[in-house]
DNA sequence: TATGAATGAGCTTTCATTCAT
DNA sequence: TATGAATGAAAGCTCATTCAT
């Protein structure tokens, strides 16, 4: 329905992994059946095998498309100098990411349990807490690590809890962009001295501009 | 092993929802069978049908009991003043509710596919929502009702984030703590004028006995 | 059909088994499905995993049980001298053996295959190895060995190849039991110089009751 | 490896029917799929239905081919006089046919089951059987009759069994053999005066009342 | 307060086979 | 002389659930 079959030639792999995409996020990697998925497609099961040797096939699959932008992002932030700006550029490339990324990270946060026993490196997890390392100067103290994750946290779980809230997308979105850049700056605060040497400036910069 | 049989009699039940909640956040509700709950306490799978209808039951069952302390938190927010004050003292028995509550916590995330369609009202989410509703002004700028909620999610994440790192457990809780509650006042310093007019009043309490 | 459902109470394992030896016997183990056993039983798929773990543990039960005898056998074999006598004995218990055996031993046949990758000391090569080496002399010469080895395998392919034959069962197996004691006396000629010595004393022990 | 593209032109066929043959011998016909024929021919399934109309097809055209020169030495026997040299010489070039065919009967006796369906006369178990028919006087002694047969199963098992004997195999053929001429002989004893009244009477004693 | 025995529905996966290209 | 893409049927197996005892 909607495409006719030789519109279909060709592209079946992607349409399965698009249905399965939606669906696992839906309902879980384990609550969705290949049954489901096939006749979502109008072909048979088999078809699926064609094109996938196991269901996890299908999700691995899925999981690697969707980690790439941020395996590129983290490549490229291994490049860079270990400065605040390196890391207020991560955090802006993150927040837009996350903008279409979103299907995405609702079918990761869904299926969280299912890819766990993926081989290590595999998980999303293991993407998270590289990209938080990148964020996060082991010698600060605690306090600010602490901030210095929270920028990369929030950016999820603000996203997610505000999803209720009837505003523009775009202004939620850059409101969230400007509290992480605020963490961010704050984790940092100490150890820029440029930055904190106002005598009383607060270590919350004002961040008029923030973006 | 462990448990003579003398001493299971009549703890059936509670020992049917450890080894479920321990299951579930292994690997998940879907995942778990109830096979597997039954061989791990050396009972039958009949012998679950005594204690529960069903295994949705079994879950739901678990859930009330974790949710309880939550809910009786959620009750007593909702009697105070709408103050400052009352948001950190949230925050702060949030907290410390969090610390001997990861497991359920884990359970929770693992599952909560599992457990949105049960009734409305009856998830996490709900909870979480009905929690941050408390911590948010609605009448604030966009970048503060950020912060009001992210005082709450940092402690999930931070808590999640920071489990491989080998601190002090303590430590770490305080200084997420301290964290949370900084956004908490930096949420609130506008329109809490007596509390950030102040000309060297930091808008960051140092909270010298956050606990 | 023939039992009622109520005298099938407890006895369903065995008859699995039963069905299973006969079908197994007929198709192949591959060729047979746990559908057609089940049907056959009129019970659904699912009870017969209830009995069986899988359905190659029913072949395994059934080649254990099949198994038993020749294993008593063999170890009744190895407790006796290595004399003519004994190998004689072996013969002719074994023959008998194989009198009521014969299903099983189809079974066998057909299945060789099937049950090549079993655990090692699990197959019925491996009984029948064992037992010849009960009836070979590894110091004779070559010639006689396979005159040892003969008499156990005459056993089984003469009973096969006479199955179309017309003729009184018991004769059959009786003139086939002769041909392998013969075998074996041969085969034993040369190292037991009092029995073959005597000029006119026959290399064939009169074993006048051979049964 | 092994052999190019190249040279893999035109002789697919005798390639599939090559391939087949080994796994068929390794695990059985129904065991194997023709997915794994393919896959180790580096041909798409489709292909194998290029050149055959069915998987049975390959199986009977390989069967074909094996049983060919047994048929030739079964055409040849029906046409020489029934006397014991006609058969000694039939066991001969059966001894010889086995030589080089061990693969092919490795495949026939994995297989049994899944011919026993071809058209009657078909079958490997036909051809034993008028083998045996050739070897063998109906108006003998059932233990005579016994003797002819074995003759020629002889050679199937105790080729078998000897398998993991540590000797030269050609030694090994010729020692089969000997047993097999020589049990003949016993077979025809009776008939044949002038072959066992020779003075130099063989080790092989006209066993007056074995029985 | 449990168990033994079973079921019906559904699962993932594999198979031999087909056919347009 | 093949391949790419698919199918219909069936396989082995697991699951939540039931019920007489």
């Amino acid at each position: 329905m909607g495409s006719t079959p030789q519109a279909r030639r060709g592209d079946t792999r992607q349409r399965i992994q698009d249905v399965a995409l939606e669906l696992f996020g839906e309902q879980g990697y384990e609550k969705t059946s290949l049954r489901e998925i096939a006749e979502r497609l109008e072909v048979t099961k088999a078809a699926l095998y064609y094109h996938f040797k196991t269901k996890e096939d299908i999700l691995i699959s899925i999981f690697q498309d969707l980690a790439r932008p941020l395996d590129e992002l983290l490549d490229w932030g291994r490049g860079q100098p270990r400065t605040l700006e390196t890391k207020q550029e991560l955090v802006r490339r993150y927040s837009l990411a996350l903008e279409n990324a979103l299907p995405l990270f609702r079918f990761m946060q869904q299926n969280q349990a299912a890819m766990s026993h993926l081989r290590p490196g595999e998980t999303l997890k293991d993407r998270m807490l590289a990209m938080s390392d990148l964020l996060r100067d082991p010698e600060a103290p605690l306090t600010d690590q602490v901030r210095g994750l929270s920028a990369l946290f929030v950016m999820h779980t603000a996203q997610f809890a505000m999803q209720h809230l009837e505003a523009d997308p775009e202004e939620k979105r850059k409101a969230i962009l400007e509290v992480a850049l605020d963490l961010l700056a704050q984790a940092n605060a100490r150890e820029k001295p440029g930055a904190s040497e106002a005598p009383d400036a607060p270590n919350i910069p004002d961040t008029p501009d923030a973006r």
